[in-house]
RNA sequence: GCCGCGGUGGCGGAAUGGUAUACGCGACGGUCUCAAACACCGUUGUUCGCAAGGACUUGAGGGUUCGAGUCCCUCCCGCGGCACCA
């Protein structure tokens, strides 16, 4: 029976938004969940059917997690400074500020059509100042822990627009907006010491319950290799003339391997164009040809020096090494498949055991020697090295010369350098600007406004600069769940009372898309403030979960070019949110990426549809088969959701009201317990039902429903009978029946004794409760 | 190239080494209707057979096992991550 799902959602979201059912205590004798979902962005392009996958699959968890008696705390909130608002507003001129209330408004509203049993009291916002000025608290405390630092790196420069490029705004090496083929140069940036962490990074993924491959991802991004540092005498031309000076003269190239047993077959040594200029700075005189080379290579960008199957280039640079553990002379070459910024930008080359290094000697003619290997520390030893651990991981870069992010509360005074903005006058607030694109030099709006530049230095009181750098977006998000957990505190970011009640969180489920640095980010802030004594658990999470993508009916990528986008509010206007919740639940395992299917969703919506009948049909005496789905059917519901498998739950519910309808009626207590477990995944129909057949609670604070395990087991199973391992009939026996007990019978059978005739039974295997088989 | 995950009906997908194809969609037949939609009932892996029943079937090929979608080996294809990290 259709039911009018317009009128019977907005009531039961009027009533929950009256009674605050899911407002989370920060004391209870209950025991605590902390489930996290990742807070959006609120895009101008309003809620994306990616966001209700997870987040209607964690409130099924969060709402079996209220009727177990927890304390559950499930909040919401916007990620709201980036770079699509930013351009927005130059684009219109309008205030960013205003655009993300907009955005933020609509993402609201949507998702309170979702019924989605967020706290919506503790809801948080980046981009406000109350906010920010935690995330620039805590930036001063890395600041002051010697962990931020400015340094000189590379930005993306397009020299049309004259602006720096975010990592994001760069497709392909071009500027997203005029296509002009970006540059590289060089700009002092804020860096967060990030690597310092790297160990405990990896480590500390023992302690944590990540899906295997989130841990894996993270542990490749750090990609921590043992190897050894090893001297390579560089030969002195002049010591062959003059012997005396050569021990004052010893010049070395430091070169880093994982694989110092293999030092025997080393032929060669490959220096980084980057360490290249570095000895031409400090006096290595070389030849025309190396100059030219290693200007070529570090013009270019390293996504071109490393692209796919490029053909390895290099120079000789006319000098020779020792190798150390042979004392054989080896050539010195050049080549930028050797980077600069990883390990000492300097390799021993080994083409017998590494591809690179082979591809290399055939391209140059270098010789290749097969040499046995050595102990790894026997190696070490005899050549002097030094152990090391090295990390592809790579400082945070932290600046963006951007307006609409959180200002850096830092000033530089010329006598003091970088000072640290006062607590008291935090937080520093970004002021109203007239455009917000970057200036023509590239820095950020800020630096235009010399109200904002020009200012005290809070050590001396003389005249100090603003930094006009704000953060990344990735700032804010790195500590949103700490907020939750206290938001309107205004003396501290958290109180730790509150933060040792609710840390860690229990459960944080988010996009495969963060797994690397969002995730990676967060746990390192997280670890910092750890160390400060701020929060009481070095790992945020303690379990982390990931949901697949959505994706278009034909299996592509939604996209608003495409114009395949499916627009949540029209579902909902449509089928009703249950009816969403519980399809996007059914669509798919909830890891993997599964196509959208409107006929799925309808079929689902018959099913809603059905259950309003047999709300209906209620009465009659008892049934004990349908007791028995009953049983299992909560069985079901509860393990799978313990599992995240929504999808073969949302099935057992199926199968359950299939039972109900042919059975004809079904009595108030089995259906009283079914809409207890249809309710995780359609909170409205169930809260509905659950009034009209008499209750006046608010399923919310009902308790998960127990069944009778004598229940879960049938009396009589059917048993299948095989000859040779060959289904050939079944039989009805009890699951206990003992094998003298199954045998008569399953040999017995019509079928079977047909295949058994004439043959002699060798062996006879028996799974209770399965099946029987004769092996002939 | 390396690492990870996957390949099952017309489609989305189920399946602790034990009756493969649950559940849903679609399709076909029927009931209701003047008719259609909705709803409900039935059928639905392929194939041989009137039937009883048989043969085949989880990307391909081998293997282990009484028994393999599931475990092992070789290969093919798709998706995701990393990508000259020494």
């Amino acid at each position: 029976m259709a039911y009018n799902h317009k009128q019977l959602e907005k009531k039961w979201q009027e009533k929950w938004e009256k009674e605050e059912p899911w407002k989370a205590e920060d004391q209870s004798t209950k025991p605590k969940f902390y489930c996290l979902v990742e807070f959006p962005y609120p895009s101008g392009a309003g809620l994306h059917v990616g966001h209700p996958r997870s987040y209607s699959a964690l409130d099924a968890v969060v709402r079996k997690r209220r009727m177990e008696g927890f304390n559950v705390l499930y909040p919401i909130g916007w990620d709201a400074f980036g770079l699509p608002t930013e351009n927005y507003a130059i684009k219109t001129g309008r205030k960013p500020q205003e655009i993300t209330n907009e955005n933020t408004d609509t993402f609201r509203r949507q998702l309170k059509a979702l019924g989605l049993s967020f706290d919506w009291s503790r809801e948080v916002n980046t981009t406000d100042p109350a906010y920010y000025k935690w995330t620039q608290w805590m930036f001063l405390e890395f600041f002051k822990a010697g962990l931020a630092y400015k340094a000189k790196t590379m930005i993306n420069w397009c020299p049309k627009d004259k602006i720096g490029l975010a990592n994001e705004e760069v497709v392909q090496g071009c500027c997203e907006r005029c296509g002009t083929t970006v540059e590289k140069r060089e700009k002092e940036q804020w860096m967060i010491a990030i690597t310092k962490y790297a160990d405990r990074l990896i480590d500390d993924l023992k302690t944590v319950n990540y899906l295997p491959k989130i841990a894996k991802q993270q542990e490749d991004w750090i990609g921590r290799s043992e190897g050894a540092e090893i001297n390579f005498e560089i030969r002195n031309p002049k010591s062959e003339t003059n012997p005396k000076e050569e021990s004052a003269k010893k010049h070395f190239v430091k070169v880093f391997t994982t694989r110092p047993d293999t030092i025997d077959g080393a032929t060669f040594v490959v220096i980084s164009p980057e360490l290249a200029k570095t000895w031409m700075d400090i006096g290595w005189q070389a030849s025309d040809e190396v100059r030219a080379y290693v200007d070529s290579a570090l013009k270019r960008e390293e996504a071109d020096r490393t692209a796919e199957g490029k053909e390895k280039t290099g120079v000789d640079a006319g000098i020779k090494a020792i190798n150390p553990f042979n004392q054989e002379e080896v050539a010195v070459w050049v080549a930028d498949y050797v980077l600069g910024h990883y390990g000492t930008g300097a390799i021993m080359a080994v083409p017998q055991h590494d591809e690179r290094d082979r591809e290399f000697a055939d391209a140059f003619g270098l010789p290749i020697v097969d040499r046995p290997l050595i102990a790894f520390d026997e190696a070490v030893a005899k050549v002097g090295g030094v152990k090391t651990t090295k990390y592809k991981l790579r400082d945070w870069v932290f600046s963006r010369q951007r307006y609409w992010g959180e200002p850096i509360p830092l000033v530089h005074c010329e006598e003091h350098g970088w000072v640290a903005v006062p607590e008291s006058e935090l937080p520093v607030v970004l002021p109203p600007v007239e455009k917000y694109e970057p200036t023509d030099n590239g820095e950020s709006p800020l630096a235009e406004i010399a109200e904002f530049v020009n200012t005290q230095c809070p050590t001396c009181g003389g005249p100090a600069k603003r930094e006009t750098d704000t953060m990344p977006n990735w700032a804010g998000s790195s500590w949103y769940f700490l907020r939750y957990i206290d938001p309107q505190n205004d003396q501290q970011f958290a109180s730790a009372e509150k933060l040792k009640h609710w840390m860690p969180i229990d459960l944080y489920n988010g996009g495969m898309e963060h797994t690397t640095l969002h995730l990676l980010y967060s746990r390192f802030w997280n670890k910092f403030l750890f160390d400060k004594g701020l929060v009481p658990t070095s790992e945020p999470y303690a379990r982390r979960h990931s949901h697949g993508l959505v994706m278009a009916e034909d299996g592509t990528k939604m996209s608003k070019s495409k114009g395949n986008v499916i627009n949540p509010d029209e579902i909902v206007e449509q089928y009703g949110a249950d009816a969403l919740r519980t399809y996007i639940m059914f669509m798919g395992p909830f890891e993997e990426p599964v196509p959208w299917s409107t006929n799925g969703l309808i079929g689902v919506r018959r099913f809603l549809d059905k259950v309003m009948t047999m709300s209906e049909k209620i009465g009659g005496g008892p049934n004990v088969e349908l007791a028995r789905v009953m049983a299992k059917t909560i069985k079901k519901i509860g393990d799978d959701i313990e599992a995240m498998k929504f999808n073969t739950a949302i099935a057992q519910l199926m199968i359950c009201v299939n039972a109900m309808q042919d059975a004809g009626a079904v009595s108030s207590e089995l259906f009283a317990s079914f809409l207890k477990v249809l309710f995780p995944f359609a909170p409205h129909i169930a809260s509905e039902l659950w009034e009209k057949t008499g209750y006046t609670t608010l399923l919310d604070t009902e308790s998960w429903p127990t069944y009778d395990p004598a229940l879960i087991v049938d009396d009589v199973v059917t048993l299948a009978v095989q000859v040779a391992g060959k289904l050939r009939g079944t039989i009805q026996v009890a699951p206990t029946a003992e094998q003298t007990e199954v045998e008569p019978p399953a040999r017995a059978e019509e079928n079977v004794a047909k295949w058994l005739e004439g043959q002699e039974v060798k062996k006879v295997v028996y799974v209770p409760g399965r099946m029987i088989n004769f092996v002939i």
